[in-house]
DNA sequence: TATTGTTATACTCTATAACTATA
DNA sequence: TATAGTTATAGAGTATAACAATA
């Protein structure tokens, strides 16, 4: 593993992930959210996506997911599902009163942990930073070496005992 | 969110993560494994942990976790647990041919995926990411600012080295 | 009483397959 | 038949609480 030089960066970035995802969980629950629910939340209002489907795929989770994510929002009062008059089969989500309130306050959540995130850090080094995720994340999903698969369409026998 | 200078760091770290993790986590499976089943077998090749707490704690998760994991493998005949004499709370875990085996296999899957990750990434740049890694989490493990958790626990378990 | 580990239970996020309803 | 979404089911990973065994 440490072959070429050091440890192994993809165990170093999920470990990092996974404290940084705690934290941020942490601090999202503090408030009564959750990281589906926030990145729910903030692709409606950023991207105000025109079905479920591109709101699942902006997420990046399947769109029965959603769906389950959605029902539990619905529940809660954060979301309202209405369909579409022009084409019935879609459902047109839109946030509710509390849902405004909960993203705001998720929102904030999320910029004092980003700042947290931040500290000791010059602009640069956020923008290396992003630049080098960002190439991690191209190596990982252009052209599969061998054994992977691209985009998850492809279902290699697993020698799974 | 964009508010400092740029997306969130956090959102842009857990994408990559996510993503980079589900290809590792594809390259593990295509050989019979899992990311805790990987990360368990290398502490235990690497560390030697003394009993089950240590290892549970190298690999970031709670004993009852492990047992959990260590369940399985051990139905898998991957490891085996035997009493320590000396003291018979302990649990000495070890490898079995079976486990050395497929211990391989993932260090092999491990290796691959790693140096696709480092596809047109410098040493130095490599090295950068590790610093810049290890400073988020360095940031969000280091004093707590505020937002506690609602039951009040105190949130600096990981230590992940 | 403290330590080590297990069992029982449950939660969250995720996924696939089968289904309903529209078109 | 194709598309949008839901329901049903399942599985992986994780956690807490209660417990047993040992010291």
């Amino acid at each position: 593993m440490a072959d070429s030089f050091g440890p192994p960066i993809g165990l170093v970035l999920s470990q990092t992930a996974k404290t940084v995802s705690r934290v941020f969980d942490d601090a999202l629950a503090a408030v009564g959210g959750s990281v589906p629910i926030w990145l729910v939340l903030l692709t409606l209002k950023s991207r105000r996506p025109a079905n479920q489907r591109e709101l699942a795929r902006a997420v990046g989770i399947q769109g029965a997911t959603l769906t389950h994510h959605l029902n539990a929002m619905e529940a809660d009062g954060l979301i309202t599902r209405r369909r579409d008059p022009a084409n019935r089969r879609i459902h047109q989500v839109t946030l509710t009163e509390r849902g405004e309130e909960l993203f705001l306050k998720l929102a904030a959540a999320a910029q004092s942990h980003d700042q947290r995130l931040r500290q000791g850090l010059a602009p640069e080094e956020i923008a290396t930073l992003h630049r080098l995720l960002n190439r991690l994340q191209d190596n990982v999903t252009a052209e599969p070496p061998d054994t992977g698969r691209p985009d998850g369409s492809l279902q290699c026998p697993p020698e799974n005992e």
